[in-house]
DNA sequence: GGGGCGCATTCATCTACATTAATAAATTAA
DNA sequence: TTAATTTATTAATGTAGATGAATGCGCCCC
């Protein structure tokens, strides 16, 4: 079975002390589709690893229009970094779109982390870099693309993940309706 | 002087060597306004810190328009984190909007950070997942908020740039044209 | 296996913002 | 200082994508 703590260890094969209580703080559950994990406004917000299945963080807008801000299908992690990062409340709300396996990794267990050794902190940097990479694609996408350019990007990049979530999700993803996202791939044949 | 070394430091009081390596492959330049530091292709981009002036990251699309990623005042870092992490070409181009004092961090610089002592790894592990944090916001805005309500949000987060850069560099930063942004600007009073 | 509900599609209309263009104001250069 | 080049403003027109509403389809569930 996969696990974050396998991933922790993965530049490291020692099981120490710290590995070990990292290990024993998170919690593990088994939720239904359509499970709320994480609610915007909720202080100190959890990370969740996703072992099986398939989760979305989004936002809901002052309309009620929800915008999703990441897929998260297994192997993932998901969180709300900028409540995590600030010690601010929620924004993100985390949801199971298929039936799920979850690890959690609470603010507390986060705080652990603190005391592994430098090798797996340099990867978890490593890691993260990574993450801001992608974002910064996303925004730049955002800015400079069309919603027909945004959306080849997508299938291109998350193929699986256009086979697993209804197109109004992926339409959610790209900032576009649901409608426009249907005259959009008919115009494509 | 503040620099980058400096901040590398603040967790750390020793001046150990690997600090000093790092230190001694730092290049100090100063600049003019308009010195296009990094063009968008070039492979291994560097991280640039901002010592005193002003920088702005940016991408050209297909039809030649800018937009611009980020701005970097005095104590920022810019660089192209997407190029960086996956080791691609650069895709940002990055340009002094005020004759500057920069620090360049090159890939070779960045790789000795592998040796730095486990608290300072994870101090920057921190700021990373600050500025991704700030990222999440970005592409929250961009998918959720008007042009309206993102300039807003921007001349509070960032009341310093407002002043320092011409209104289209705004305009460009928010996604949205010059004649936009005026337009907006005047309805507002 | 029929009733209900979420999802995709299509179409008509609307709107936020882009584009183009012209002019004025400000900044830079010579 | 004047000339040249950016920059900001205003207005007319265009357009990508939003909104709202109607229709049909698949799918779950009693």
């Amino acid at each position: 079975m996969i696990s974050l703590t396998n991933l922790l260890n993965s530049s490291n094969k020692l099981d120490d002390d710290v590995t070990n209580k990292i290990k024993a703080s998170l919690k593990q559950v088994v939720v239904k589709k359509g499970t709320v994990l994480q609610r915007s406004g909720k202080m100190s917000s959890n990370s969740y690893f996703v072992k099986k299945g398939l989760l979305k963080s989004y936002v809901i807008d002052e309309k009620g229009k929800e915008h999703i801000f990441t897929f998260a299908p297994e192997n993932w992690l998901i969180s709300d970094i900028e409540s995590q990062s600030y010690n601010s409340p929620a924004v993100l709300f985390i949801e199971a779109i298929e039936d799920s396996e979850i690890e959690i990794i609470s603010k507390h267990s986060l705080e652990l982390f603190k005391e592994l050794p430098q090798p797996v902190i340099y990867n978890e940097l490593q890691r993260l870099l990574k993450r801001c990479g992608t974002l910064q694609r996303r925004v730049l996408m955002l800015m400079s693309f069309s919603a027909k350019e945004r959306y080849n990007e997508f299938i291109k990049t998350y193929p699986d993940i256009v086979q697993r979530v209804p197109q109004r999700l992926i339409a959610s993803y790209l900032g576009i309706t649901p409608q426009a996202l249907s005259t959009l791939r008919k115009k494509y044949k």
